[in-house]
DNA sequence: CTTGACCTTCCCATGGGGTCAAGGTCGATT
DNA sequence: AATCGACCTTGACCCCATGGGAAGGTCAAG
C-alpha cells in the first residue's frame, strides 16, 4: 500500500507521515522499486494509534513515549497512567486558564452597550494598565 | 525612553517589541541619534494596549484590530463587543475541546490498575482504531 | 504516446516567541 | 584617556506541527 492509501486509511496526511518519518516517530517505512513508500497492515495500525493519540492531544513526543510504551510488552501500566495524568494536568490548567480570560471578556463585554456610541469598556478596560487586577489569569 | 526601559514598563520583551514594529502593529519607533528607538509615555501606553490584550488572548492580527478601533475616535463600541464576541465563541469552543478530551483521559485513566502489570486500557484505546466513537472531540 | 494521478525530496511559511552572535554606544570608574 | 559592563542594533537560527508548492520520477489507463 503506497503512503496516499495509508493516509485515507489512517486519517492522516501523507506529509505528517513523511514527517514522522524524518523526525524518527515512525521506522522507515519499505520501499518499492521505485522508490514509493510501502505500509503493512502492522503499519497502519501504528498509524492509526498515532493518530489516536494526537487527536487525544498528546504532542508528538509524548506520542513517541506511548508508540514505546505500546510496543514495550514489559510495560508497566503506571508509566502510561502517568504519562495520561500528567495530560490531562496540562488540559486542567489549559482549561483554567481560557476560563478565566473567557470570564473576564464576558464581563467587559456585558459592560458594553454595544451602539454605535464610542464609549466603550472594553477598550477602557485593554487602555488601563493600572487595573490589571481584573484578569490575572495570563 | 530606550527599548529595555519602555519592556520593562509594559511587560513586553524588547525583542517582542521590535517585532511588533516589524510587522506593522507598531509604528517604527523615533530614534536617537545613535540610532536608539526612543518610547515616549504616550508609545508607553501602547504598549501596555498590547500587552493587556495579549493577555487577554487576543491573537495578534486581533490587537492590530483593536488598535485601529482604540485610536479611531469615532469607533462603534459594538465593533469592539463583536470582536471580543467572536473571541468568546473561540475561546468557548477551545474549551469546549479540551474538557472533552480531558474526560476521555480521566475515563481511561480510571479503569487502567496502574500497577506493574503490563494490561493497560488506555493503551488498548489508543490501539483500537475500530472505536473511535469515545473522543470525536478533535 | 500522452495524460493525469500519484510519488519523491526539498524549501518556505505560519505564530509567538527564545536564544545567541557580532558589533556599536553609553555612563561611570580607574 | 582607557576600560568595563550594561545596554542597544541587526540578523540568524531554534521550537512545534503542519500546510503549500516546486521540480521531477513513476504508473496505469486511454
Amino acid at each position: 500500500m503506497n503512503i496516499g492509501q495509508a493516509a485515507k486509511h489512517s486519517g492522516l496526511s501523507a506529509k505528517m507521515i513523511r514527517y514522522y518519518e524524518s523526525i524518527g516517530l515512525l521506522k522507515p517505512a519499505s520501499r518499492s522499486d521505485s522508490g514509493y513508500r510501502l505500509y503493512s497492515n502492522d503499519d497502519l495500525h501504528t498509524l492509526a494509534f498515532i493518530k489516536r493519540s494526537r487527536d487525544l492531544g498528546f504532542s508528538l513526543e509524548e506520542v513517541g513515549k506511548l508508540l514505546t510504551l505500546w510496543q514495550d510488552r514489559q510495560r508497566a501500566s503506571s508509566d502510561v497512567k502517568a504519562l495520561a495524568r500528567q495530560h490531562i494536568d496540562a488540559l486542567n490548567q489549559k482549561i483554567t486558564e481560557l476560563t478565566s480570560l473567557r470570564d473576564t471578556l464576558q464581563d467587559l463585554v456585558e459592560n458594553c452597550q454595544g451602539d454605535h456610541r464610542p464609549d466603550c469598556p472594553i477598550l477602557k478596560d485593554l487602555e488601563s494598565a493600572c487595573c490589571l487586577n481584573r484578569a490575572k489569569a495570563l
